[in-house]
DNA sequence: CTGAAAGCGCTTACAG
DNA sequence: CTGAAAGCGCTTACAG
């Protein structure tokens, strides 16, 4: 009965895994040629690199990352953290993070900061330089204090934000024009002849819902249309809070003949709500979107709305912190894009026009 | 002027990196003991431990995870293959799949196999072990003859499939009942009355496609309804090749009642051009979808589907893994989660009723 | 319960 | 262009 060395701690019988001194002694070289015929071919000779890929080729041998990281002082990961993983709207930013992040050779942690048992403390110790070479956050609610570290030349790890920022910060963002976005949405009305127009914002204390907030307030303004408490309802980019203003909005003596909303899924919820009460879209109230998700050209109406290039946004976003990463630059600038208003169905002039 | 010490390699000026060494002197012990203190507290004195911990804090030590995992033959990782990351249908499982798996302290690598530039030569090359230590996949479409090494005991880390799975394989797997649900959908049709049922279909090939037409074919089956070809359409599960089925639809001279979408995607796109040309549902046609995803409740009409559990899908998939990854059960089963009809206001008796 | 020592698999400054 | 050697920061079998 044969007797089986222990090739690894806590692995019996284990396939011998082929490592860079197999390639090197297959190919009658050092390691140090096998490592730079991998990496740097153009240190190597011709001759010597074709007989390393050869060895290569013929043990099967595949590059230890997890050694390779630790000998280079980097993690080769780029950590992203969601506000929630299993909002859909993220889909599309993170496919662009991982799209432009994949082609550069480094791979792509998800944390999801709303997580049960994710409080503060816990992101942070995320936010170490063992985990990932930099970070990107879609959560503009991670405290300012800490994250100062992580600006350019700070000692840390370098951190941008995507589509929400942490306000007050001087930490890079990538982000899109939120105010213009707003004034595309009341100009459309506007211009349809709409005089009064409310308003179904997300959050309180998000930097995105006060951006859009007084996009809305200062095109009012310019104007002069009337500002009314009573028709800016509160929301927080959810389909439900959509359909609770509308129940406000239903309850209203004087009702705004047309509403913009913070996001898509909110006007869904307030068109849906509406239809609940036998009222329609646009005929009893013209709604605008913000976002243009997929399904918004699906819906009923179909939505007119603000559109965000979602996937661009991620790939900015990872484009700027591996430039970071990479050459170290410490001077990077905010990145803002612009948006799109989509004219649909869901618009149109007031009834009594 | 000072002369700063090159510490690291490609690293000027770096503030020192605190390692296991520092806590070590500071607390007066062996790196042994730190690494005892830290990983396996019950091998250490009381008295040590404290020390230990205190000297941690003090220093501000982290664990180096890349050396840790280099130590221990492992990665810490799991990685998840997404046909597309860009779809909001997988949001919710891939929630589930990184919730269940950060309390187990493992990392998830997210990597997008529809990618380009992401041909089956790259993934494979991704199914390494010094990748991850153990890989789900939401992909049926990766080629069989190559998965099989990473069934338990192929001596290649783990994998899974979840949702989707490749027919044939002996991996792994966690599901729905999508015959059951195919079945759910086509009785309730039938108990409003209908007695012309069509289907729209997923992609060819797509095993999900294979088992919701199975159960929507043997349903009308067994209930002696007509199983017309021109009444089968084919789609890919998007909002457009649903909006594509509904023009067909639109053109039949003889058209079935209702209509069984494989997913709520293509019932919207189906709904959402019958709608364009002046018809509406229930009242033309009844509509069932699968899925249930978010905005089915809030659609016009709400939608009547069958729901899917995906955050547990994600979940089941994680544990299904990490138990074989760490107790390297190798018998391990596939786990079916079953679905449930969920009643809104798509469907309803037919007209002629 | 604790420490000395080996070694995980790579990369790179240094010397030739 | 190439090799010998050091070392990234940890963990663990072994010996005490």
């Amino acid at each position: 009965m044969p007797v089986w060395p222990r090739c690894r701690p806590g692995k019996i019988l284990d396939r011998k895994t082929v490592t860079i001194q197999d390639v090197a002694l297959a190919a009658g070289v050092s390691t140090a040629t096998v490592s730079r015929a991998i990496s740097s071919p153009e240190k190597v000779s011709d001759a010597t690199r074709n007989t390393v890929l050869e060895a290569i080729r013929s043990t099967g041998y595949q590059v230890n990352v997890t050694a390779s990281n630790l000998r280079r002082q980097r993690t080769g990961a780029i950590m992203v953290l969601v506000p929630d993983l299993g909002n859909p709207f993220f889909s599309r930013i993170l496919a662009g993070i991982e799209n432009a992040t994949a082609a550069r050779g480094y791979s792509v942690l998800f944390v999801d900061t709303k997580q049960p048992g994710m409080e503060p403390e816990r992101i942070v110790m995320h936010l170490n330089g063992t985990r990932a070479d930099g970070f990107i956050s879609l959560d503009g609610a991670l405290a300012g204090d800490f994250l100062s570290r992580h600006r350019p030349g700070g000692g840390q790890p370098p951190l941008v934000f995507a589509c929400e920022w942490a306000d007050g910060s001087d930490l890079p963002h990538v982000a899109i024009n939120n105010q213009s976005g707003a004034c595309l949405a009341v100009q459309h009305l506007v211009a349809l002849g709409h005089r009064r127009i409310g308003h179904v914002a997300g959050p309180d204390g998000n930097v995105l819902t006060t951006t859009r907030l007084e996009g809305t307030r200062k095109s009012l303004n310019a104007l002069e249309l009337p500002i009314r408490d009573d028709w800016f309802f509160q929301g927080d980019f959810s389909l439900q809070s959509g359909a609770e203003a509308a129940e406000k909005w239903l309850k209203l003596k004087e009702r705004p003949s047309a509403v913009f909303c913070a996001s898509d899924q909110m006007a869904f919820g307030f068109i849906s709500q509406l239809s609940l009460h036998g009222l329609s879209v646009p005929q009893d109230v013209s709604v605008v979107g913000f976002d243009d998700i997929d399904i918004a050209r699906y819906y009923i109406p179909p939505l007119t709305t603000i559109h965000q290039p979602r996937h661009k946004l991620g790939t900015k976003a990872a484009e700027l912190l591996l430039s970071q990463i990479e050459k170290q630059s410490p001077a990077v600038g905010d990145e803002i894009l612009e948006v799109e208003l989509i004219v649909r169905k869901s618009t149109a002039a007031p009834a009594g026009n």
